[in-house]
DNA sequence: GTGAAAGCGCTAACAT
DNA sequence: ATGTTAGCGCTTTCAC
């Protein structure tokens, strides 16, 4: 259907190697021939196929992207920004959501392989590291938003498997995890990031305050937690058990644990969400428990989203610079093959929004509950 | 680098065919040879290339998708959407953001064409038509969100224009646009949804209602401007001209086209927001007036996005699927290059979520305003 | 400056 | 059931 090269040459009387000379600038063409393949080439609707380029180039000028979901404002930012870079970049990306599971994360993985993408950027679910296997493979690779989790789950799935499907995690026998040091990755500083709203809360005076993490219950606390009560005891503020709530990435999940930990602790002065699910969450589980936001209770969160500003009160929150760093990545994915990339995560910082949802620790006069 | 269907059959003994009808799934393998081949192939970690595959099949997998803003909530929905249905067909899919312009549009569909994707959904900005070509070449092309504009600019962009990008709009002399009604599209029955806002509005006693449109000023009205006076029309309602304000689809230009209606017309008692960017600058704008929300400004607005329901009071939108019409275009995108596609666009239905930033009509007591 | 020819990794006849 | 062969559209020596 589509003209070829060939087509092109025939109708510009030339040779198929000057068609190509004209295309991909390299070697010398005269003008007037240069012209003639221009014109053929219009009257054709001809243009490259980039398929038969890559097969002989080993490029195909994709970048794979893999984020949980592309709902998420966070997630919608570094996508954005990965779309600037890349753009700049003269490649094109092949986008896919996660989910945060790791079954789909291998299946992407692996088509991502398939396409021979000549970069993967990867917000990692934690489970396990389907992506590892591209550092075997010479393709960049570059992990965003979270580290690469330390503690990886090494799930050897179904060695037996069927006929598609089979390669999943093959070969990881003996080269297998590759030292995880040396996947770069790009990072919000997290843990400032707490910190400073953790500093903020505490010097208003609160003392008890509540968490609403993200993992799934049971699994080790992540990042943002430990950061949460490092934090805290920095400050000297000691951190109970019962004060950090966790709940899957889901917006019911969130509501559940937000719920569940005001209810508990009614006794809370402020709480910090650690994303935008969980603040989200506790916004209207405030509403709904009629708690006075700040009067009765402070709310932070992480992730300045739009709807901070058009709260009531607008919310307090620790902005990470999302787009910055989709696109820093896509400058580390893009990179050529051969060059190394910095040995350890890149850290963007992040910066803390004060605005009307946290106060002076409040006298404890009248918290209507229920 | 990586291995080649060359390598595994050397490995396994046996000749390319096997290997490749092993991993296509076609031909009959005896159980025993599938074996060895699988073996090899995971001892070399062997995938099928995509581009050696595509360029013998025709067919390369991928979609190409574009969209002005990935970080608009809307967009980000019909993305997933889009998303969710090329996994369960097997595609991937190539996102480009087009930001609204044009000659990006131009740019990122050139690269779909080279890229050789087996289909593309395009959300267009509406002025010229760069996607027009693929109906030519026999790719499937979807609109989405909007109708392709039906006044088209046709622009030739630079006829004598440099070697890189001198193929842009090519061929379009003679058999250039292809006749619109061709080209399937997935909608929102905006009209529809406008016109629900506008019946509730009006149903609560408004009779100077302001509308917050999208569309760069001086720009002919878009659908939904036309939705808005034929629903107010039909109503009995007169619109006159000042109650339309037109903004560019930026948070800045919406907040000016806010600002600017409801303080030239400080007799308004509602306003419709015709988007997300413009339902926030009411809402900020209101605020910033100290208008009380819904007691001296009713607000609605297109879009039910996540905040609506966190703003306080939660604001009365008009949802529009966007997760099912990127579903539906992805299903026409994919579809055997032969199939016809629906005549007409397909109108997916929109709801009116009755919040709380609606109210009766004010009585219009003190209106303290600057 | 330009053309001929070899091959990139794969699939699909066609043989066997 | 399996091997051989001929391309798919392009880039790239290597001659001329």
């Amino acid at each position: 259907m589509a003209a070829t090269i060939k087509d092109v040459a025939a109708a510009a009387g030339v040779g198929i190697a000057t068609v190509s000379r004209v295309f991909s600038g390299a070697g010398a063409v005269s003008a007037a021939t240069r012209e003639r393949v221009l014109a053929a080439a219009r009257d054709l609707d001809y243009r490259p196929s980039a398929v038969g380029r890559s097969l002989k180039t080993r490029r195909t000028g994709g970048l794979g992207l893999a984020v949980p979901d592309v709902t998420d404002p966070f997630c919608a930012e570094l996508v954005a920004g990965v779309l600037d870079c890349a753009r700049t970049l003269g490649q094109h990306v092949l986008l896919d959501a996660t989910r945060g599971d790791p079954a789909r994360e291998a299946e992407i993985a692996d088509r991502f392989a398939e396409q021979r993408v000549d970069g993967v950027i990867a917000l990692p679910s934690g489970t396990g590291d389907p992506w590892a296997g591209f550092v075997r493979t010479g393709v960049p690779l570059v992990y965003v938003g979270r580290p690469p989790s330390a503690r990886s789950g090494r799930r050897r799935s179904g060695t037996g498997g069927a006929a598609s499907g089979a390669l999943s995690g093959a070969a990881s026998g003996a080269a297998s995890g590759a030292v995880p040091g040396e996947v770069p990755a790009v990072l919000a500083d997290d843990a400032a990031g707490i910190r400073s709203a953790a500093e903020y809360l505490v010097g208003l005076g609160h003392r008890r305050i509540g968490f609403l993490g993200a993992p799934a219950p049971g699994a080790p606390p992540d990042a943002r937690e430990d950061a949460f009560r490092a934090a805290l005891a920095a400050l000297g503020v000691p951190v109970e058990e019962d004060l950090v709530a966790r709940a899957r990435p889901t917006r019911d999940s969130a509501y559940a644990a937000a719920a569940g930990l005001l209810q508990r602790r009614s006794d809370l002065t402020a709480v910090l969400a650690s994303g935008n699910l969980s603040g989200e969450a506790a916004v209207l589980v405030a509403r709904e428990l009629d708690l006075r936001v700040p009067a009765d209770l402070s709310i932070a969160m992480v992730d300045d989203v739009a709807w901070a500003e058009l709260c009531d009160p607008p919310l307090t929150a620790v902005a990470r610079p999302g787009r910055d760093i989709g696109y820093r990545a896509c400058e580390l994915a893009a990179r050529d093959t051969g060059r190394r990339a910095p040995s350890g995560p890149v850290l963007l910082p992040t910066d803390l929004i004060v605005r009307g949802s946290c106060a002076p620790i409040p006298s404890r006069r009248e918290r209507a509950r229920h």
